[in-house]
DNA sequence: GCCGTTTTCGGCCCGACTGTTTTCAGTCG
């Protein structure tokens, strides 16, 4: 049997087809390969799953896969193999995804630089220019061999995509800073940024002013900015000093609700939404929504009359669709749900909203591995508007944290009491993170879990389990009568540890029957469940618990990007229990019911 | 190669910037 390639080797291997296309100048077969190598990175399934469960037809069934690209797929699912891809790959032997990756290095220029100077990779290509050997070739010069030399250092010092929790206080000082100027109306952060994905390539920020110039001149003064890819009118494109490049736009007041809507993407949707106008014989870009004028003469050969694009909702309004919040525009049905809601006035789906947290479920202390006590979480969580913490601290089997035993925990529970005493307008509740042991039982005996209000339990073990045992052993944990809340149910740290193999559609089925809720933490590196998994849950009728997980009196503020994950997720505020006031969120816990 | 609120065939998003160009190709988002 053929080694299992992941849904993400298989979707590099779409781009890279895609690619060679290209590079045969193929029509519109690129888009097509591209397109499902999208679908195939965000699937919450491996595609080898999907395929024994339903064969090539529900493979076909995926967005963008007809006859000829299901087949391909069952191949590869079949022998992890694609002949395909291999007789491509042996025509153009070159290492096409390294060398896309250098700025200004298209599918076009590849071609020649494999076909005049046989180079392959990228030292091959850093060689050559170094040699002065690329300006021998069309269209290219001594300035494209600089051009492409920044870039391969530029890619060597590169780490790939940044966290949010990096990349969006980044833009909102740089967005800050541009408010201040006077000649600047408006300025926002657009993008991936702006739908807040869990990790950002590059940032977009889109300014309103009268006067281009002078803010471009002040955007590329500041002391971030480490070179300048281009500079034009309307678009400046630079790389900022930690690594990640970011894109500056300047548009006119008129346009600005269609800039932000096309800035703001994601490509898909992007694209949706144009074809809507296009159907209805319209034309939509970053500047309006047109519709064609009446020709007076013949000799205009084509007139346009803008009439929407002020504001993003009058797009949105004017094709027919209900307002897409941006965390709710990844193409992944968002357009037929806002088709068939518009005009009844409801927002869609009516998402849970930055403001609406009362309380915080996973809070570590001094106790254990967080740097803050009791008192001091509990002042700060109140100033940041909370109501309620629980104070949900490791358990013992993580002995480098300090995790609590029975005894020490009965301690902690008499000190939440006197710290409750203590301080008034804010509920400390008790609560643990219980680590799951690797057999599903868990790190503290019943009799002291019945003492606490919040029971979490965790897997910080075991890793590598098979899916059907890592499965078991966690349904096995949620289905204790006392366990109210799962957290971090996959166990992955972005852009470090990949998660637990489980079978999540599975662990939703047992927390709907067992009542178990599962957490949304909101560690930017952790942003787990992830959105996919939100949503499976929310559809469910599984509720979740958007928790900070903080480990010091500041990170209270981690809650936004928990929030963000959830509305990527599509979660109401019903669904979040932690919406709601102290005493009817503690009758949703196991132990009420 | 995919797909259907005009279509099972004939379409397929659209504009900015760069460099080497005298009118545009390539790349990017």
């Amino acid at each position: 049997m053929a080694r299992q390639l992941s849904n993400q080797e298989i979707a590099h291997l779409f781009y890279q087809i895609a690619e060679y296309l290209q590079m045969q100048e193929v029509a519109f077969k690129p888009r097509a390969y591209e397109r499902v190598a999208r679908a195939v990175e965000t699937l919450e399934e491996p595609l080898g799953v999907i395929y024994r469960r339903g064969g090539r037809k529900a493979l076909a069934e995926l967005p963008g896969v007809g006859a000829s690209i299901a087949e391909k797929l069952e191949e590869l699912v079949k022998t992890g193999r694609l002949r395909y891809y291999e007789t491509l790959k042996r025509e153009t032997p070159v290492d096409i995804e390294g060398l896309s990756a250098i700025e200004g290095l298209g599918p076009k220029t590849i071609k020649v630089l494999w076909q005049k100077l046989r180079i392959r990779k990228v030292e091959e290509l850093e060689r050559a220019a170094r040699a002065g050997k690329l300006r021998t070739l069309p269209r290219l010069s001594a300035k494209i061999e600089e051009k492409i030399l920044k870039s391969v250092a530029f890619q060597k010092q590169r780490g790939g995509r940044f966290l949010i929790g990096e990349a969006l206080p980044l833009a909102r000082r740089i967005e800050a800073r541009l408010k201040e100027l006077p000649q600047v109306k408006i300025a926002v952060v657009a993008g991936s940024l702006r739908r807040r994905r869990e990790t950002i390539g590059d940032g977009d920020i889109l300014v309103v002013s009268e006067n281009p110039d002078l803010v471009t001149d002040f955007f590329l003064k500041m002391p971030e900015v480490v070179h300048v890819y281009g500079r034009g009118k309307t678009k400046t494109m630079v790389r900022l000093r930690n690594g990640m490049d970011f894109d500056f736009r300047i548009v006119p007041q008129e346009s600005f609700g269609a800039a932000l809507q096309y800035f703001t993407g994601n490509k898909d949707h992007n694209v949706a939404l144009r074809q809507i106008a296009i159907k209805k014989g319209w034309k939509l870009n970053e500047y309006g929504l047109f519709r064609k004028r009446k020709a007076k003469s013949k000799k205009r050969k084509e007139a346009w009359t803008k009439f929407a694009g002020k504001t993003e909702s009058e797009i949105y309004e004017a094709l027919e669709l209900a307002f897409i919040e941006p965390e709710m525009r990844e193409m992944t049905g968002e357009i037929e749900l806002a088709r068939r809601r518009f005009g009844k006035g409801v927002a869609l789906p009516g998402l849970v909203d930055y403001e609406d947290l009362l309380g915080d479920l996973q809070v570590q202390s001094d106790w254990t591995d967080g740097a803050s006590s009791i008192e001091q979480l509990a002042r700060a969580a109140q100033k940041a508007g909370l109501s309620y913490i629980a104070i949900t601290d490791h358990t013992k089997r993580l002995a480098m944290t300090r995790g609590l035993d029975e005894k020490r925990l009965r301690r902690q529970i008499a000190e939440i009491d006197s710290v409750n005493r203590k301080i008034g307008g804010i509920t400390i509740l008790k609560g643990t993170e219980c680590d799951i042991l690797k057999d599903g039982t868990l790190d503290l005996p019943d009799r002291i879990l019945v003492k606490l209000d919040v029971v979490g339990v965790s897997i910080h073990s075991f890793f590598t389990l098979s899916r059907a045992e890592q499965t078991a052993r966690v349904v096995r944990a949620i289905t204790n009568p006392h366990v109210d809340i799962l957290f971090h149910p996959t166990g992955r740290l972005l852009g470090k540890r990949a998660a637990i193999d489980i079978d999540m559609a599975e662990i939703i089925r047992a927390a709907r029957r067992t009542g178990t809720i599962l957490e949304v933490n909101a560690s930017p590196e952790r942003l787990d469940l992830h959105d996919v998994h939100i949503r499976m849950a929310v559809e469910a009728g599984v509720k979740i618990a958007i928790d900070s997980d903080a480990h010091a009196a500041t990170h209270f503020s981690l809650l936004e990007y928990g929030v963000a994950q959830a509305r990527r997720g599509w979660a109401k505020k019903s669904d979040v229990v932690n919406t709601r006031p102290v005493s009817e969120m503690l009758k949703l816990l196991k132990k009420s019911s």
